[in-house]
DNA sequence: GTTGATGGTGAACATTCTGTTCGGTACAGA
DNA sequence: TCTGTACCGAACAGAATGTTCACCATCAAC
């Protein structure tokens, strides 16, 4: 699955040049503009080595975001490091989008394949979900639950998204206290006063 | 620029069995994989049929997106037929949405061209700031206005999303009134206390 | 109905891109 | 030093795109 550490280090070369060759790109053109010819000719590899090491361009992209979705999830969303009233760990993303900032400004100016976008809509939806079961009652909500962890969700990818398209002038925390005065009000609103 | 009217009976024939073609085949699967071959097959018409009609498949939704955004424009985004302190026309967004959402259903199901939704969403977002700049001494904001005309157009379009995810369960109103209730209380959080 | 114009048709074609294969070379790691 | 593995580059088949052309169908106006 990994192949970041075993493997050979002409693999691993291979890969990197591959990788960057591909995001170097997507800041230039949109994704489905690119060919495969040109990745190999920015990062001066040959064709088969190309294919040797990825199944196409897509796959490219993939691997090296299932790698960092891999840290997001085990640095970031998994057990309850963060105040159980925020929902969201809306500051572990800023900060992670920050420290991975080429391949998620990559993927933003080259319209890439959305569903790398989605996946990470679906995981907060679902985070989001999950949390504001346990935060409220169901039965007591104004409005239906899945409503508000979408709408949790995409308003914190909004603010994300308005983030990296600025240069990300502001700090991870700025962007955090920006999110709690922007979209928590209406998560409030919506929940019988309870859970403060 | 608009084909609908004027042309041959046989013209509009056939651009609507395309367009047709290809909003079944978007229910299907992603816009991408699908072929100009399939499409054809489908709204059985020849191939040369086909180009004389569209420069390629992009075309073909990008010529139902130009008019149906043209009559959003125009029916929803023009004048100031809302009230004011909504900032944007969500109703109307709402039914317009239920209006055209065999197109707007493919296109979500499709995972089609995001630049799309994209269009949709700087609309938005520049409807939005417009509206803000009026509504509020930008000085006083506590939150750049920019990024609060971002949040508002994430928000409401993440709120459509999810509407069209779930077979739009609710009418038009019924959203709207989820939207003032998820969505503007953190809008009037960052305003200074003003115009309601 | 005849007629002239416009659009539709299918087949053929050049072109571009993809993904695979293979013999030979270079390098990593033990 | 030796063995395996990755790289190279050229060649190739296959798929999809977009164009052209000669022929046929339909329109609407006379």
């Amino acid at each position: 699955m990994d192949r970041r550490e075993k493997a050979d280090r002409r693999s691993r070369r291979s890969r990197r040049l591959i990788v960057d060759a591909l995001l170097g790109l997507m800041l230039e053109q949109r994704f489905e503009r690119i060919t495969v010819q040109e990745i190999i000719d920015r990062a001066d590899v040959g064709r088969s080595t190309f294919y040797a090491q990825f199944r196409n361009k897509e796959d490219v992209l993939e691997s090296e975001f299932a790698w960092v979705l891999g840290l997001l999830h085990e640095q970031h969303l998994t057990g309850a490091q963060y105040p159980a009233a925020h929902l969201l760990p809306s500051l572990g993303l800023f900060r992670h989008v920050q420290e991975h900032r080429p391949l998620y400004a990559a993927q933003l100016r080259g319209l890439a394949v959305d569903s790398h976008t989605q996946g990470v809509h679906r995981a907060l939806r679902d985070r989001a979900a999950r949390e504001l079961a346990l935060a409220a009652d169901t039965a007591e909500l104004t409005v239906p639950l899945d409503v508000v962890a979408e709408y949790l969700a995409g308003a914190l990818l909004s603010l994300i998204q308005w983030w990296l398209d600025h240069g990300m002038p502001h700090t991870p925390e700025q962007m955090e206290a920006i999110f709690q005065q922007l979209v928590m009000p209406g998560v409030r609103a919506v929940l019988p006063e309870q859970r403060r």
